[in-house]
DNA sequence: TCTGGGGTCCTAGGACCC
DNA sequence: TCTGGGGTCCTAGGACCC
């Protein structure tokens, strides 16, 4: 790569993706506030839809709160299965305009369209055509910001929403970002906000002009440099289209706290037959195991992990390691979550791809099959270990 | 009002090896 | 009898993002 090509990143950043494919649905929501989440005594809200948002509701806010803000907002539990469906076509669509496409989540993505002008015409032409092609396949409304690099484009995206284009035109781009709050730099959350705020930093031109030597005193060197960088409009990460996920995993906030060994572990038992679903699902399988559990009392979060005698996508081996990994941690105070991740991934061979007549009775093998017999005669079909 | 569930990345400290 | 310095790997925790 040539030391200084000026890049084309474009971020595209759906707007409020799960309450607008409700809306696009069902006719009824549209114009109505519509909360995604979960009803349960400890939900959260996911998305709200534009109307919702005036009455003050966000996303991570507990819905007790939401619904108490906004009594008349619908509340729906998310459908994710179905958002990544519709995920794939966005997807699709953006491959149209360039091979370079990085998803960061269901609703978000970057694009690397460096040199593309001579096919699709200046930066906002471009951002106009990839908002009309995903309208014209989703009927959804996106928001894309365009820049020089990958930070630049998606604080871009973010300052004209719904339904908006911001271009950050290149060379302009430290003073243009100057006097925005620090919070927008990507990378700065609330602790190390008020950690900046505390030492009277309040824009991301103060950042960009900071002494570098006390930023890593307060900081650390990491840290510390990539956010000045990110402040003097600087950014060379690449597009990175191939991205492997590197953990599976799940956990599960309980209504009713749990204590002792009895309640736990069928709670921690679920969830490593998810992991392993997801593992089975994915062709994937993990060298290692991580188990989490959140105390209620000051929401104190713990985990323990270890690698597997031999790489597994199955429960029963997670599942074990799982329980050892638990005998670690005290079960007697209330806990409020429980989760298991697998980690070290790897790819299944093809050699150990499930036959179901040939292959050897392992764990593994059996809950292929048990997949392949659910995913023919439905999900009502249970097994025992 | 009381804090989801899916992730990524970074750091510090200890073990171990040479 | 006291004790080095560097490198790597692993674990646990924490910040952050959507």
């Amino acid at each position: 790569m040539s030391a200084r090509r000026q890049r084309v990143i474009v971020h595209v950043d759906m707007d409020a993706f799960y309450a607008s494919v409700e809306q696009r649905d069902d006719p009824s929501l549209v114009g109505k506030p519509v909360i995604i989440g979960g009803r349960e005594r400890r939900g959260v809200v996911c998305t709200a839809s534009y109307e919702a948002r005036p009455f003050g509701v966000h996303s991570a806010m507990p819905m007790s709160r939401a619904t108490s803000l906004c009594p008349q907002a619908i509340v729906l539990p998310p459908r994710l299965d179905y958002y990544g469906e519709i995920s794939s076509q966005i997807m699709d669509a953006l491959h149209t305009f360039s091979p370079l496409v990085e998803p960061l989540s269901l609703d978000e993505a970057f694009l690397d369209m460096t040199g593309a002008e001579r096919i699709f015409g200046a930066p906002d032409a471009i951002a106009q055509a990839i908002k009309e092609e995903i309208r014209e396949r989703t009927r959804l409304s996106a928001s894309v910001g365009i820049a020089k690099n990958k930070f630049l484009a998606k604080l871009a995206s973010d300052l004209d929403k719904p339904d908006g284009v911001t271009w950050i035109p290149f060379g302009d781009e430290r003073a243009f970002i100057a006097p925005l709050p620090l919070r927008k730099l990507w990378g700065v959350g609330p602790k190390t906000g008020e950690r900046l705020a505390r030492l009277g930093f309040r824009t991301i031109g103060d950042i960009a002009a900071a002494d570098l030597a006390m930023l890593i005193e307060q900081l650390g060197e990491g840290q510390a440099r990539h956010l000045r960088a990110l402040a003097q409009a600087e950014d060379d990460r690449p597009v990175e289209p191939g991205r492997e996920r590197k953990s599976v995993g799940s956990e599960v906030t309980l209504s009713d706290d749990l204590r002792g060994l009895d309640q736990v572990l069928p709670v921690l038992r679920r969830q490593c037959e998810r992991v392993a679903e997801h593992l089975r699902r994915a062709g994937l399988l993990a060298r290692g195991l991580r188990v989490k559990l959140r105390y209620t009392v000051g929401f104190r979060l713990v985990t323990r992990q270890r690698a597997l005698a031999h790489p597994a996508d199955d429960s029963a081996s997670l599942f074990a390691a799982a329980r050892e990994l638990l005998a670690s941690l005290p079960l007697h105070e209330p806990i409020r979550l429980v989760g298991a991740a697998g980690f070290d991934l790897e790819q299944r061979r093809a050699s150990e791809q499930l036959d179901l007549f040939g292959a050897p009775p392992t764990r593994s093998n059996l809950e292929h099959a048990v997949d392949a017999i659910r995913a023919r005669f439905g999900d009502k079909i249970g097994f025992g270990d």
